[in-house]
DNA sequence: TTGTAGGCGTTATCAA
DNA sequence: TTGATAACGCCTACAA
């Protein structure tokens, strides 16, 4: 039964354990050995007796080590973003350290403002998943010695470890998918790329590889934030002339994913028939209709790297050793949206 | 460009400012007017020349404030959690604290380290959507003065504020639809109650609402940790005998919805000529079948109420008034998944 | 308008 | 094995 209103200090334990502050601190230091069992034991009954926690703030003060993590995300609410963020919380739990959050709802002014609250409390290092223009801000932490991984997008500029996806790899996989299931012409989906460094490397490769592939097709740049009506717009411009060869979607991300279903779904396309397949895998797309086969991506994995790597920088003496990027392969999950209905089968395997 | 390797403290702004502490201090701790306009700019120079930022620590420890909020999470890729920390974080960021969060997996041990932490950091407050076993930290975090918000689920010991669904009046909504949709018969699902009071009320007013609404039906209680094997075991159980009257399954919870709709989808089960419908709005519940029935909560209102009333305790000088209870409705989307084809709908008109 | 001198709770250094 | 004491970076009387 603590009697304290307020949280109880080291000095408190101490004069309750007729001791002094450097006893307490070595107890709660993990320095214990080094104290007698018999004064171990004062100290025990003395911090549980008054609730006593070490105050992190001063810790942090004194040796400059926060034991925190700081984590920029662009859109919170975002499947992957969260999976990611999943990763990154066991990894810190797991290594001691704790999780501060910044959300930007993908807004730069935002974004910077995070950014100098996670400096100000002294983040050890930083996860960030986050539009980012290579910020100014960003650009100081790196060189004040703030080791950064950003997850799924590289900056250009900022010197910075990247994890994410093997993107080229994993396009090669949907294309070689799509052309052994029979389509013949591809539509690829992509938000815009703007910095998005994954988001070009899966563009570049897309075209890279449809012609690779023998496969004909395009690849289209949409906004999502402009509402359905955009989506809608480009999918029914391509869809609107005749089929003569199997035709599939390829959406870029999960976001995408949900907007083109919903497109489809309302205007009653038939999935299989209409190919489709979407990189990120979401709780859903097993129950829509046939299924919709997706390249799931590592997340957990993803996440806790992005910590190991803060970790080893934060441990490791050397100052500066060159970007690391840390790519995951995904994997396919093939569901009903890439198979075609049997006519269209034969068709192609005829020559 | 700055030249430090570390992070620059007021004292060095203070000398290349040609000034004091003190100046530098009240310059960034809102106090400029009281600094002459020329002393301002010396300071702002040196402070951007080195890359300042108060380090939040030494405030924190100093006044006490940590400008911290912590929040505490079973399970941070339940879409309803994430939705509600959307709301927590936005309304952080509204009023300049950052937030601390803590993901326990549904794990108890966890969840005491979590707080052990979050405590450590001295969180000014605690927003808690997780199991909460009447946690021993827990009590004594209230009893120390920090302010504790449930989110849709209360503990009996501790003095905590509620923030949450009108889970009665949700079940009534429910309820009333399915009947007016000419169901007859209504089995809910839910997860055991256990220690989460919100998933005791729901049942509670569903077992009362029965009766009174002219149904007949029954509640059942399953674990979805215990793998889709337990879920498919209830329903078919139900679902076995000939239906003699239309019947509908209704959800407590996102997670339930999911498992449901896997297993009557894996078997055909017609959506619709079995209703379903489930608490907790999703992305895809418009794009499965005829689309799911379901009634939302305002997740995103209900992360900001959370921490509105934290401030509120924060701000206000009362020692401790009672608990405060927030409800909010929830929003019915009717969808195909609880419309009855024709044949049905005419058998149920004629008395 | 500006500056000086503690002290917040800890850890690290040094001495006993 | 223990304990006094000086930082850590900041804020806040108080004084000038």
């Amino acid at each position: 039964m603590p009697q304290s209103r307020q949280r109880a200090t080291i000095l408190e334990v101490a004069h309750a354990a007729g001791t002094s502050k450097t006893s307490v601190s070595r107890y709660f230091g993990g320095e214990r050995e080094r104290l007698s069992r018999e004064l171990q034991g004062r100290i025990a009954a003395a911090a549980r007796r008054l609730g006593y926690r070490p105050n992190q703030m001063a810790r942090g003060l004194k040796g400059g080590r926060s034991r925190l993590i700081g984590m920029l995300v662009a859109d919170i609410r975002n499947p992957y973003s969260v999976a990611v963020m999943h990763g990154v919380e066991q990894a810190c739990r797991a290594r001691g350290y704790s999780l501060l959050v910044g959300n930007t709802d993908n807004d730069p002014a935002q974004e910077r403002r995070h950014l100098a609250l996670l400096a100000a409390y002294r983040v050890e290092g930083l996860v960030i998943n986050a539009a980012g223009s290579p910020d100014r801000e960003l650009a100081r932490l790196a060189e004040q010695g703030t080791p950064l991984v950003l997850v799924d997008r590289e900056l250009g500029e900022v010197p910075a470890d990247v994890v994410g996806l093997d993107n080229a790899r994993a396009i090669d996989q949907a294309l070689d998918h799509l052309q052994a299931a029979g389509y013949r012409e591809v539509l690829y989906l992509s938000e815009p790329p703007d910095q998005a460094s994954s988001r070009r490397a899966r563009l570049a490769r897309f075209r890279h590889g449809l012609a690779a592939h023998g496969l004909s097709g395009e690849a289209r740049c949409l906004s999502i934030g402009h509402g359905p009506a955009a989506v809608g717009e480009v999918i029914d411009g391509v869809l609107a002339s005749p089929a003569t060869i199997p035709r599939a979607l390829l959406c870029a991300n999960g976001n995408l994913t949900l907007a083109v279903t919903r497109h489809l779904q309302a205007h009653g396309t038939p999935l299989g028939e209409v190919g489709l397949m979407g990189i990120d895998e979401l709780d859903w797309c097993e129950l829509v209709g046939p299924g919709i086969t997706t390249l799931a991506q590592p997340t957990d994995a993803i996440g806790r790297a992005a910590v190991e790597n803060l970790l080893q920088r934060l441990e490791s003496p050397q100052p500066a050793s060159p970007p690391r990027r840390t790519r995951y392969q995904a994997q396919l999950i093939p569901r009903g949206s890439t198979r075609l209905p049997f006519h269209h089968d034969r068709s192609q395997e005829s020559p």
